[in-house]
DNA sequence: CGGGATCCCTGCTGATACTG
DNA sequence: CAGTATCAGCAGGGATCCCG
């Protein structure tokens, strides 16, 4: 019956593993960024206060149901606030925080060393290929 | 026949804006380090130069598959450098390449800030879920 | 106009087993 | 020990329809 070990074993170090994950907050971060639009709509957003279907034209691309789901998750986070302002048309307009403006000037800084140094992954990539 | 209108805007939109990440450095770098291991890989070769049992031991969680893949993509842009030393069982070592480092310095700033804000984040959470 | 609810499908991920 | 190949399961994301 030693079959039974190793898959156990690795069982338990995924669970170990799951909440290592839970507890470590760069990990929590960065799989809230890993959220394809995340970015964009922060980015978005840094250019002031902008409704629903702002957004929507911006970013290009969206779908509504995964826009809407990314400013709640915002919203939620406490990244990004949300206005209604009650009229014929109900307008809704989203703004940055002062947490995730914080937050949108430290990716700034991932963009610019990625502005810098995409070219030479790029180059990398291409060597690679290229037979390395 | 205006039905097709919509549903080819949207297409074409989808379109351009593929065309747009595919030439958006930081979107790229985005989508990298958005792969669930690549940061933690990148991470635990701070410490250095090492095998790939080590790494699957260090990392726990990861299938040796997805390890793998991940140090193949990384390999590929060049962020880690592989070496392979011949023996009777082969030895096969990865460290940081000197672009991966810088990379991961750059990462350490957004996890400073993670570690920073996070409880922030966590309380926007509990104050939206009770009810905001 | 803003956004909730459903359905469906793609593709990522992991478990397993095999080669060198 | 390092790596590849195959298969199956499931979640993420999109399209569509409908409500306030």
């Amino acid at each position: 019956m030693p079959v039974r070990t190793a898959a156990k074993r690795r069982q338990e170090a995924k669970i170990a593993y799951d909440a290592f994950l839970a507890e470590c907050p760069s990990r929590q971060l960065l799989d809230t960024l890993s959220d394809k639009w995340v970015t964009l709509v922060l980015n978005a957003l840094a250019d002031g206060s902008q409704r629903h279907s702002e957004l929507a034209r911006r970013i290009a691309g969206v779908s509504q149901k995964m826009l809407t789901q990314t400013l709640r998750s915002l919203e939620r986070d406490g990244l990004i606030a949300r206005s209604v302002t009650l009229a014929v048309p109900v307008r809704v307009d989203y703004e940055l925080t002062r947490l995730g403006a914080d937050l949108e000037r430290q990716m700034r800084g991932l963009k610019h060393w990625a502005e810098a140094h995409m070219p030479d992954i790029l180059a990398a990539r291409v060597k690679y290929d290229a037979q390395g």
